[in-house]
DNA sequence: CCAGACGTTGTT
DNA sequence: GTCTGG
DNA sequence: CCAGACGTTGTT
DNA sequence: GTCTGG
């Protein structure tokens, strides 16, 4: 699962990993970005640009857009077949890049955030379709979902899906619109375990309004008990 | 034929 | 409890 | 994902 | 837009 995720990287990481001729000039890291927000996507219509989408996607069809609120993820087992989705996957497939995301890791009645990253901090993708959809009064609305799987056994301690992280290797196919789906399909594993690390994080992330360097700072452990001597 | 749904998560 | 908004 | 609202009247 | 249910 993934609901809250951070872009941190550079424009220049940015331009670079995802080998795009040009970036916004001045992006400010984002530590908790959460779903309705704005989020940094590169699109299948254009592979080399970064552009901005709403978070939560809206089917072209919908009447209410607050339908977006809710479709923040897609099963990618079944984004072939739900009406939501499929057009979507047919022909408007993106990356979204990010260096990490939040889970909330049940313990007891607690729910206790985690950051999730790769190891080395490194720069990755989620796996994403995106949407357009008319408002009544004539604008056009962008919006995008990431894709979900099965958990690695890493992720499968906080969660019982996770997100899919798209290899470098994997761009190029997910974003090319010939690719027939089969192919497609088969690119949305759950991610090398060995690759990914997590810890505990403070509640402050739990608002989306905290975004700040707070929010993925590892929570320091409980003082423990000085020996008397 | 038209009307109405169309989704995810998690929880029970 | 359930929905909306970020 | 979590946080916060969830209603009416009237008045400023 | 497209499928399902009546």
């Amino acid at each position: 699962m993934c609901g809250r995720f951070v872009l941190t990287a550079t424009t220049e990481a940015i331009q670079q990993t995802f080998d795009l001729d040009s970036v916004p000039t001045s992006m400010l890291p984002r530590y908790n970005i959460a779903p309705t927000q704005p989020v940094g996507v590169i699109t299948n219509d254009h592979p080399r640009q970064l552009t901005f989408q709403r978070w939560g996607l809206i089917p072209s069809w919908a009447k209410d857009p607050a339908i977006g609120n809710t479709l923040i993820n897609a099963r990618s087992e079944t984004v072939e077949e739900k009406p939501a989705f499929r057009s979507a996957f047919k022909r408007r497939r993106c990356l979204i890049p990010a260096d990490g995301f939040y889970e909330w890791k049940k313990d007891g009645k607690e729910k206790k955030p985690v950051f999730v990253h790769l190891k080395d901090n490194e720069l990755f993708a989620f796996a994403g379709l995106w949407e357009v959809w008319h408002s009544p009064d004539g604008s056009e609305v962008q919006t995008c979902t990431i894709l979900t799987t099965d958990p690695n056994p890493l992720m499968s301690q906080l969660h019982h899906r996770m997100a899919v992280i798209l290899p470098k290797e994997d761009y190029s196919v997910w974003l090319d619109k010939d690719a027939p789906p089969d192919v497609l399909k088969a690119l949305l594993q759950p991610y090398d375990e060995n690759r990914m690390a997590f810890y505990e994080v403070s509640k402050v992330v739990n608002s989306p309004y905290n975004d700040s360097a707070e929010c993925i700072v590892p929570l320091t452990a409980p003082p423990t008990q000085t020996p008397m001597l």
